[in-house]
DNA sequence: AATGAATGAGAATTCATTCAT
DNA sequence: AATGAATGAATTCTCATTCAT
C-alpha cells in the first residue's frame, strides 16, 4: 500500500503555497543551521527565499512553528527509514549498521543539497549540529534503538547509555565526515558501526540479566 | 612550598568583589546550561544574584565577556587534570580511563553544586550540553587525545573520528548520567570505557600504519 | 525642457513613506535644535511625529544618520544658492550681499515653518545654532567663500579669518533676528553686509599683495 | 584697596579642598571643551584627577553644578578686565580693541596652560567653542557692551546686532588663532579691532538717533 | 494571498548618583 | 573626606508580529 494513494491533484494555486511552504522550510534549515535559532531572524529566513516576512506568517503562525515543521520534516523524512531497517534487521549489527548507514545518507543528503546552491567562494560557514530537525531525528532514533533492544535483539546492556553513546558518536562522526572533502558516507559509517559493535561485548551486562 | 606561601590577605572589600565576581559567574553557568547563551539576558543572570544590572557591567564588559570567564575558568580547572593524565598514563587505556572519570568528576561537581543550592519542588531544567564552558573542556580534551595519539600512544586509527568519538560519547552519557539519581560517575565511567576501548581493536587501520 | 518632466507618480505607499520620512527629518531639525545633538533622544524625536521608535529605525540606520541626512538636507538646498551668488556676482560686495541675504531667507524659512505648527502659549525654547544642519552650510558657505577670494574678487586679508568673521556675524545676526518679532531678514541682512563691507577696507593687507 | 583684603588665611584642610575644587574645574573645562557637556561623564572628568568619582561629589552636588562653577569661574575672572576697559576707555575704539585684546589673551592663556600638559604626541583635539565658560564670558561683554552703548561712547546702531556680531567675530576668529602656530594674539585682535570699527561707521544708525 | 511599513516590548549597555566602608 | 562598587533609570537599537493596502 503506497502513501501515494492518498494524493490528491492539487490545483496550481496550492502547489504555489505548498512550494513556497517548503522554501521557508528550507531557507529556515540552512539559516538555523548556520546561525542556531536564536540569533536567527524571521527576515534572515525570508531573505533566502523570493517571499516577504508577511508571506511568512501565512505559512506558519509564529518562528516557534517553522521550528516544528522542521522537526517533522526531519522525521517524517527518517521515520521510514528506521522502520525499514527495524523490520528488515536480523540482529543489531545489520540494524545498527543500516540505521547509521541510513543517518549519513540523510545528513550528506542535505548538506549536498545546501552546498550546492552556495557560491563557491564564500567561506563554509560553521554547522551547527543542534538543529531542531536533527534533534527529531536523534529521538526517531533513540525510539527505534530502545524498541529494538527491547524486543531482545540487542545485548541487555543500558539502554539509554548505549543509545546516547550511539547517538553521539554518529552524530559527531557525521559532522566530521561532512567538513571533510570529498563526503565519505561508506568509510564514516564504518567507522561508528566498528565503535559501537566492538565496543558492546566489553560493556557490563545489565542485573537482571 | 606550597602555592599559599604567595596569598595576601584580601581586605572585605576585595573580598566582596571575588565573590560576587563568581556569583555572577555561576549565575551566568546556570542560565547558559538552562536557557543557551543566545536566550539568556544579562538580567535572568543578574536575577539569580543579589546585585544589580549595573553591577553586571563592573565585572564583566559585555555579555560577551561572561562567556569567555566560564570558558576560561571551566579550561583552567580541567586542563591540569588532563595533563596530569597524559604524563602518568602507562598505555591509552589508562589515559582515557583517568581522562573521562575526570571529566565526568568535573561534570558531577559543577552539577551538585548547582543542583544543592536549587528548591528541591522545582521543575528540573532541560541542561544543554553546549555550554561555552563545557565546550571549552571539549577543545582541551580533544587536543590532549591528539597529542597522545600522535605520541603513538594509541592505534593508528582515523585520529579526528575517534576524537570525536570519544568526546561524544563522554559528553553525551555524562549528561544522561547527571540526570539519575543517584549520580553514578563511576558506572558511566565505566560504560564509556568499556564501549570505546572496546570498540578500538575493530577499528580499520590507517593506511599509514 | 523642466526637471518635471522626469517626475513619475508615487503610490500612495510611496508618497507616505516620502512624508514619513520628512516628518522625521522635521522633527529632528526641531529636537536638535532645541535640545542639541546628544540631548535629544530618538523617542524626543519620534513623539513629535505620529510614528514608533521602530518607524525610526525603517527610516534610519541610527541617530547619527538622521544627523547626516539633516545635514546633507541643509547643504543641498543651500549649495545651487550660493553656486549662483558666486556665478552672478560682479564683485564681492555683490557676492557677500546675495549670500548673506540667501543665507537669512534660508534661516527664516526654515523657522517660520516649525514656528507655524507650535502652539502659541508654549514658551519659546532657546534655538541652538550649532545644529548639524547649520554645520553643513556654514561649511558650504565657507567653501564658497574661499573660492571667492581666491578668484582674487576680495582683498588679499587673511582669507580664514574673514570667512570665519562673516559667517560668525551672519550667524550670530541671524539668531537674533529670529528672537525678533516681526523677523526681519532685510534689516539683519543689511546691518551685516555693512559691517563686513564697511570694515573690509581697514583690514590689515597679506604680505603676498 | 586690593582685594587680598579679604583673604583669611587657610588651613592645610581647607587648602587641599580648594586645591581639589580647583583641579575638578580645570578637567571639566578641559574635558567639557573637548566632548561638549552631554557627551562628557563624570568619570572623564575625574579621570584627569588624582580623585574618585566619589570625591566629585563632595566638591558639587551634581555634574550641572560643575557646569555653574565653570561659568562662575570664567565669569569671575574676566569681569574686573571688562570692567578696568569701560572705566579705562575714553572711545568706543579703545573699548573694543582693550576688550577684544583681554578676551584674545584670556583664551590663549587658558589654552596654553592646557596644551603645555598634553602629550606632543596626540593628536590636537578638536576645541568646542560653545563652552558653559565661554558662555559666561560672552555673557559680560554683552552687557559691558550694552553699557557703553548706554553710556553714548557709541554710535547708535542696533546694540543686539552689534553685541551679537562682534563677539562672534571675536569667538571664531579666536577659534582661528588658538588652531595656528604660534597663536597670534595680537594678529588677531587687531584683526577684530579693524573689523568691527571699520564697518561701523557704515551701519544704519537706530531710528531714535 | 502578498507586501513591507508600523508597532512596541524587550535587549544590551551607559552613567549620574548613592552609600557602605 | 575619600573611595569605588552598587544602583537603576534611561538610552539606543532589534525583531517578532500585525495590518493597511
Amino acid at each position: 500500500m503506497s502513501q501515494t494513494a492518498l494524493v490528491v491533484p492539487l490545483g496550481k494555486r496550492e502547489q504555489t503555497k505548498l512550494q513556497n511552504r517548503q522554501a521557508i522550510v528550507e531557507a529556515a534549515r540552512e539559516v538555523f543551521g548556520e546561525m542556531g535559532y536564536e540569533a536567527a531572524t524571521v527576515r534572515d529566513i525570508i531573505r533566502r527565499t523570493p517571499l516577504s516576512v508577511g508571506a511568512f506568517y501565512n505559512y506558519f503562525r509564529s518562528k516557534d512553528e517553522v521550528v516544528e515543521a522542521l522537526a517533522e520534516d526531519g522525521a517524517r523524512r527518517f521515520q521510514p527509514i528506521l522502520k525499514a531497517q527495524r523490520e528488515r534487521a536480523r540482529d543489531f549489527e545489520s540494524y545498527i549498521r543500516g540505521s547509521i548507514h541510513a543517518y549519513f545518507e540523510f545528513l550528506a543528503d542535505g548538506h549536498e543539497n545546501w552546498e550546492a546552491r552556495r557560491p563557491a567562494d564564500e567561506p563554509l560557514p560553521h554547522l551547527r549540529a543542534d538543529t531542531p530537525e536533527l534533534q527529531a531525528v536523534f529521538e526517531e532514533v533513540l525510539s527505534s534503538f530502545i524498541e529494538v533492544m527491547e524486543r531482545g535483539q540487542a545485548p541487555k546492556v543500558d539502554a539509554d547509555y548505549l543509545a546516547a553513546a550511539s547517538i553521539a558518536v554518529a552524530r559527531e562522526v557525521g559532522g566530521v565526515m561532512l567538513r571533510r572533502r570529498p563526503v565519505d558516507v561508506d568509510g564514516a559509517a564504518e567507522f561508528c558501526v566498528k565503535l559501537i559493535l566492538g565496543g558492546l561485548p566489553a560493556l557490563p551486562r545489565r542485573e537482571g540479566d
